[in-house]
DNA sequence: TTTTTTGTTGATTGATGAGTTAATAAACGT
DNA sequence: ACGTTTATTAACTCATCAATCAACAAAAAA
């Protein structure tokens, strides 16, 4: 009983189903019949809809991707102050969507796929650079000459903190993480001037 | 023509190699035999020392995890003051034995297995406690109370670097690593003295 | 000298899993 | 009505790999 128009369907389920799988057995050795299954259909339907494993693999990264970049854009869109979309950022990247078991557990597995498959890679570099990006933009009104090692800074604390939660035995904690990096943020931002806008600063302001 | 007591010899050669192919191939998905020829020997003496592919893993994680630890003990040993303890601590981590393509590829792939391999978590575990116990440690005569938080945002900066060295293509800079790190600590020191002894600062001194 | 222990490998087994094929069927266009 | 396109899967092929086995060789112990 064909309805016509499931191609989509069909590929949404399963980069949902894949993302699922790997985050629950914490691995990229997740079988196509596994995630087919997970999807409720055939592995063949799978291979006819995406042609190999790596292509599921790389929508499900690219879905991740497109769905924290949409999620920074907007909080960015509604940030006023540089120091609100530095926070903007944060939050974005520690959010309940970004930030639960199943993801955290893809995101390292992606990084995993990214070392050897040059599709996945480059995925990578895009999301690398446009976070870069995103982080000098917002700093160069606070920290002109210095916001290119701020922003790598707080890129690889973002990475670092990411990488620890998905080893953690314990539920993820956001807000730990989030404030934990605003706590380096500040300190950097105190030094030179940088008007200071933002409460829950190091002069002991509460949030 | 079997010369006795080869068991320790053929063993230390596999963690090698496993060391070595997991780094090359930059994935667990490496097979013993690939393993055992590159240690110069067929993979069923590979099985027969170790018994199972994750017995050979889990010898060369521990074998990592050694090193490294000897190298930090040995570092600390030979530091005075507070400061150039959590000098030696940052600089071992990205010394040269521990932070060359192949180990750095190892590093991330174990991470990997620790998400599903019981021991190798339990091994992880040991390493993270040792680390910020030596942060903490060094850090307390520092900053008394903040030490516990300055550890954790140092061993996640660590970690996330490392995490980004193990994705770029270029080869690894173990001296910008620490000077980054450095300069986060500093910022956290800074308001209590922190003498300014390492180069390639903001201050433009040649290295 | 016989026996046991240690070192070693080629060949085999058994499982698993990616990708293909052949077949069925319902919808759509003409 | 009829051929084409889309949806779908059971069954199959083919490759890979971890692990085991059977056998041989040499040193050490008895």
């Amino acid at each position: 009983m064909p309805k016509l128009g499931m191609e989509p369907i069909r590929k949404a389920a399963l980069v949902k189903a894949t993302i699922l799988e790997i985050g629950r057995l914490r691995s990229l050795d997740v079988t196509v019949t596994q995630i087919a299954k997970r999807a409720g259909m055939s592995s063949a339907l799978a291979h006819h809809y995406f042609g190999s494993k790596d292509e599921i693999f790389l929508a499900a990264m690219r879905h991740i991707l497109t769905i924290y970049a949409a999620e920074v854009r907007g909080a960015l869109m509604i940030s006023k102050t540089a120091r609100g979309r530095l926070e903007a950022i944060l939050r974005m990247s520690f959010s309940a969507r970004n930030f639960y078991g199943e993801s955290i557990g893809a995101w390292l597995n992606f990084y995993v796929l990214a070392q050897t498959a040059p599709k996945a890679a480059r995925l990578l570099a895009v999301y690398q650079r446009r976070l870069n990006s995103n982080l000098v933009h917002a700093l160069r009104p606070l920290a002109s000459d210095r916001a290119t090692v701020i922003a790598l800074t707080l890129g690889a604390l973002i990475d670092g903190v990411y990488l620890r939660e998905a080893l953690a035995p314990k539920a993820p904690d956001g807000d730990a993480a989030v404030t934990m990096i605003l706590n380096y943020l500040d300190l950097e931002l105190g030094r030179n001037s940088a008007p200071m806008i933002s409460p829950s600063n190091s002069f002991g302001a509460p949030l």
